[in-house]
DNA sequence: TCTATTTGACCAAT
DNA sequence: ATTGGTCAAATAGA
């Protein structure tokens, strides 16, 4: 954890002035969500998911623009494209059938993008975006395999989002769907949205959210674990990715945060509030952060 | 035929 | 050397 990097440490005034005010979007977006989870009655569940859609992405361009601040690229409007996102559509060499040799260099992205923001979901179908399944690992010390999803558009609008899904090892009926960028294409699909009455958890991590996703997921799993179980119709394994029974597991993460945390940030989730505290870690170091944070929860 | 998924290999980061 | 993310050939499906 031991930052050297005297940057890190002491960020320009303007940074730290920036990133404030980006951290309280941050928050009332967190905010905002946890409302949404409140009052879903039948009427405004169609509302309330499109806000919910709305909320992801707020956070998720926040999130970028933070990304951009703490790495001083510009804002991703000119990036130099990786070799392979510039193929488009045509696939390389046609005659020869090198077997991917000197094609292959820069084409791999760094492990983990900085920002990322997870959803907690019994449902994996239709989030309201189309994408495309490239690839499937079996990840060490974990139960089930890792899926890796990249937007449809990838190609033809470079797009970057990206998404990882894997199942929970403490309740198999639930997903772990981690998010990465931001949707820049327009989907004719997404018209439809039918989403998330079922998203229960959006939580910001950084490259070492591991201990954020598994409390918010144990904790999760102590009380709704039984319930979700029985109104599973099964669990087919068969398609794995797919399975969606509606579950509205909501309320047990506000039971849950409400009893865990007391009333100490009301209408705030625990995991919302958490992980805004890990993401905040990202760049900058705890006692920065926690200044930061008693400051910014103050009024 | 075309498009999407599966799967093992490749490569970067640790 | 190990692990995780991505690529792309092989395969499946429409």
């Amino acid at each position: 954890m031991g930052f050297q990097d005297e940057e890190i440490l002491s960020p320009p005034i303007w940074k730290r002035a920036a990133m404030k005010e980006l951290a309280r979007g941050l928050d009332s977006a967190a905010k905002l969500a946890s409302l949404l989870q409140v009052g879903s009655s039948e009427k405004g569940r169609q509302e309330a998911a499109t806000a919910g859609l709305l909320t992801e992405e707020i956070m998720g361009r926040i999130s970028k623009a933070m990304a951009a601040l703490e790495s001083g690229e510009n804002m991703g409007v000119n990036l130099v494209e990786h070799p392979s996102s510039c193929v488009t559509g045509n696939k390389e060499g046609i005659g020869g059938k090198s077997k991917m040799q000197s094609t292959r260099k820069a084409g791999y992205r760094r492990r983990g993008s900085p920002y990322s923001w997870t959803r907690i979901t019994s449902n994996t179908i239709d989030d309201g975006r189309t994408w495309r399944k490239y690839g499937q690992k079996d990840i060490f010390s974990a139960k089930y395999p890792r899926s890796y999803f990249r937007c449809t558009h990838k190609f033809d609008q470079s797009c970057k989002a990206s998404k990882q899904v894997q199942r929970s090892e403490d309740d198999p009926s639930l997903f772990v769907i981690t998010y990465f960028g931001e949707h820049t294409c327009v989907d004719a699909k997404k018209a439809t949205i039918t989403p998330s009455s079922e998203l229960c958890i959006i939580s910001f991590e950084s490259r070492n959210g591991e201990n954020i996703k598994q409390e918010t997921l144990s904790s999760l799993n102590q009380e709704s674990e039984e319930e979700v179980l029985s109104n599973l119709t099964s669990a087919d394994s068969a398609s794995d990715y797919f399975v969606s029974p509606k579950v509205d597991i909501k309320k047990y993460v506000q039971e849950q945060t409400a009893a865990e945390h007391g009333q100490e940030h009301n209408g705030l989730p625990l995991a919302l509030y958490s992980s805004f505290m890990n993401y905040g870690m990202e760049f900058m170091d705890y006692e920065d952060f926690l200044k930061f944070d008693h400051d910014l929860f103050q009024d």
